[in-house]
DNA sequence: TGTACATCAGTGAACGCGCGTTCACTGATGTAC
DNA sequence: TGTACATCAGTGAACGCGCGTTCACTGATGTAC
C-alpha cells in the first residue's frame, strides 16, 4: 500500500545505505537487488519504485560511502591538518581491513569499477578525488611536490589495505599494513 | 572425438593461457567459461574434460598469469640488480595500464579476489609474494627496512596502478601514475 | 605387425538456478472540490 | 472541514536471460593380444 513521503524517502535512504554496506562487504557483483531489499525486511519489486535500474544504485551507493567516509568523523576522516600520522594511521588500521563494508569505497571496489558503466567510474572517480581532498587536510600545500605526495599517498594506502585484505597469509597482510604505515610517516 | 594425449594437453594449456588473459581483462565475474572457449574456437562441453569447476580454472589462471609477468623478459619483469627505477617505470608504464590482460594479475584482481574461495586467495598470496621477490631484485638486502621497503613499494605500485586504471580522468589518471613513478624513486 | 576393443577429447543440447526487471494488484496517502 | 477520487509505495509472482554444470553421443587414439 502507499506510504507517506516522508515514509518513501527514509525507505530510499536506507536502501542507498545498504547497497552501499552490502557493496563494499561483498563486491558489486555479489550483491543483488533482493539481498538489498531483504537487508530492510522488503521485497524486491518496491525497489523500482526508487531506482531505475541497478546501475543506478551502484552510482548512489559509492557516492554515498565517499561522503560519508571522508567528511565528519568516521573511521580515516580523522584528518588532521598537517599532521598526516593520524590519518595514515586511521587508514591503515586492522580495524579499517576487517571492515571494508564500513570503509573507504575506492579502496572496496577499485577493481569492480573497472568493468562498470561510465557514470559509476565517474562517481568512482569523485571519489577518489574526495579522497585526495581529504589528504590534503593532513598534506596541504600548492606545489606541485605536495600535490604529487598526495596522489603518492593515496595510491600507497589504497594499495596496501587493498593487498592486506586478499591476502590469506595474516602475518604478510599485517606486515604489508606495518611496512607501508611506517615508510609513508617517512615521506 | 577423441584427441591425442599432446593435442589434449596443448588444448589445457591454451584454456588456461585465455582464462589468464580474459580474467584480467574483464574481471572473474565478468567471464563466463563459454567465453573461455570460444576464444580457442572449442564449445563448452569440453571444458569439463580438463578442469573440475571455474573455481579450478580461476585458480590456475592466476598462477599462470602470475609466473608469466614475473619471470622471463616480460613487461615489469624488467628488475635490475639494485636498480629500482627500471622496474618502477615499467610497471608504472601506460602501457602497463592500459593492457591489463597481458598484466600483473595482483593488480587485476586484487578486490575480485577477495570474494572469492580460500584456495584462489591462496593462489593469489602466493601470486603477491613473487611480486614482492620480483621487487627484491630491485631492491635487496636482508635488513628489516630493505624488506619494508618491497612491501611498501608493492602496495604503491599496485595502487597507483588499479586508481589510474580506475579513474575516468586520463589527467587525474596519468597524475598518479607520474607522482607514483617520481616519488617511489626518492624512496 | 595387425586386429578388436576400450578409452576419452570434444560436441551441442539440456538442466537448474539466480538475477535484473516487469507487472497486476492492494490499500493508505494526497488532492480537488 | 468533509468527501470522492487519483496517486503511488510496496507486494509477490512471473518473465527472460545468462551462466555453471551435466550428459548422451561421436569417432579418433591408445592398448591388449
Amino acid at each position: 500500500m502507499r506510504r507517506s513521503r516522508e515514509d518513501a524517502a527514509e525507505t530510499r535512504r536506507k536502501i542507498v545505505d545498504a547497497a552501499a554496506r552490502l557493496f563494499r562487504g561483498r563486491g558489486i557483483a555479489g550483491v543483488g537487488i533482493a539481498d538489498v531489499m531483504s537487508a530492510l525486511g522488503m521485497t524486491v519489486g518496491g525497489f523500482y519504485r526508487h531506482f531505475a535500474s541497478k546501475d543506478a544504485l551502484v552510482a548512489e551507493a559509492i557516492e554515498a560511502a565517499s561522503v560519508e567516509t571522508t567528511t565528519g568523523s568516521r573511521a580515516f576522516a580523522h584528518a588532521v591538518k598537517g599532521k598526516a600520522a593520524a590519518m595514515i594511521d586511521g587508514y591503515l588500521s586492522r580495524l579499517h581491513r576487517d571492515h571494508p563494508d564500513n570503509g573507504c569505497p575506492v579502496a572496496a571496489l577499485c577493481t569492480d569499477v573497472a568493468h562498470e558503466k561510465r557514470a559509476t567510474r565517474e562517481v568512482f572517480t569523485t571519489a577518489l578525488r574526495r579522497l585526495v581532498d581529504t589528504i590534503a587536510i593532513a598534506i596541504p600545500g600548492d606545489t606541485k611536490d605536495a600535490r604529487e605526495r598526495r596522489l603518492f599517498t593515496a595510491a600507497a594506502l589504497v594499495g596496501a589495505l587493498v593487498l592486506s585484505r586478499a591476502t590469506t597469509d595474516t602475518d604478510l597482510a599485517d606486515a604489508v599494513l606495518d611496512a607501508t604505515r611506517k615508510q609513508l610517516r617517512d615521506v
